[in-house]
DNA sequence: CATAGAAATGATAATGGTTTTCATTTCGGC
DNA sequence: GCCGAAATGAAAACCATTATCATTTCTATG
């Protein structure tokens, strides 16, 4: 096997310094509203970063888990992302059209489904709530 | 050449009236919660039914934009499908162990969707809410 | 009754996003 | 320098859903 000429960068902490996690992270942070793995991936590409398409999804759902980043579903089922702002609980109001996001509290959301849930005596509610519209820009 | 004689767009009396409409419909309504399309599938199997997977498909896809049933998807991404009880735009609370669900009205998210996304300049607002939790039964 | 044309059906192939597999590479520590 | 754990990624597997298309079923009509 031929020498390895040149090393690169990477230096420190291995799972959150590598190359391909700051990258994906860049990446994300650039990305205004929620994208799907694979465009993050095409994106990525694009920069002449090289990173493979596994190892977008392997960190996206680290990430997912973490909660660092949120995910969705949209309607042909595939998982969308967006980097977190808060860590608190939110709910997101996405743009049809070109996908720009807007994270808010849903106190009120919250609350109904409380009600809703223990007067039909369900116990460890959890839900699920993603509004879609038209933005500002988009709208007309 | 014969002249072509035009038929009358028969009438959809035959497409709900089809051994497999009814089958299927049969499923559906034999089913507490939520289900997938393999699921039914195999269900219509079992009974001793026989009707291929894509007509279910297909069925189930006709009724969903008919508003005839509710269909949301799982963590997934499969799609699910319930018989609609109310024409009226509701929501539901499901179970995650039993798949049991229970249609609930509202009125208090749509108001909140609607100010929130009044208040952040959108327009068109749709919303997806789903509520999960554990029913009576399986919860203790 | 025969018959043509339409709708409906369903076996099969194709799609496409996501996950697995597994061999290889990277990097910290000794 | 070397070992082993962690990370990577190309390729294959998965799997629900859709598209294809030949065949069957039904209905109206002559």
């Amino acid at each position: 096997m031929r020498t390895v000429t040149t090393q690169q960068p990477a230096r420190g902490s291995r799972a959150r310094g590598t190359r391909q996690a700051q990258a994906l992270a860049a990446a994300l942070g650039s990305m205004p509203g929620f994208t799907s793995a694979q465009e993050i991936h095409a994106e990525l590409r694009r920069k002449g970063e090289q990173v493979g398409l596994t190892t977008v999804y392997r960190h996206l759902q680290a990430l997912s888990e973490a909660g660092d980043v949120d995910a969705i579903r949209d309607d042909n089922g595939e998982i969308l992302y967006r980097r977190c702002e808060t860590t608190a609980h939110h709910h997101h109001l996405t743009c049809r059209s070109c996908g720009r996001s807007v994270e808010v509290e849903g106190k009120a959301v919250e609350q109904w489904s409380e009600r809703v849930a223990t007067e039909a005596g369900f116990t460890e509610v959890g839900h699920t709530v993603e509004l879609f519209g038209l933005c500002p820009d988009c709208g007309s």
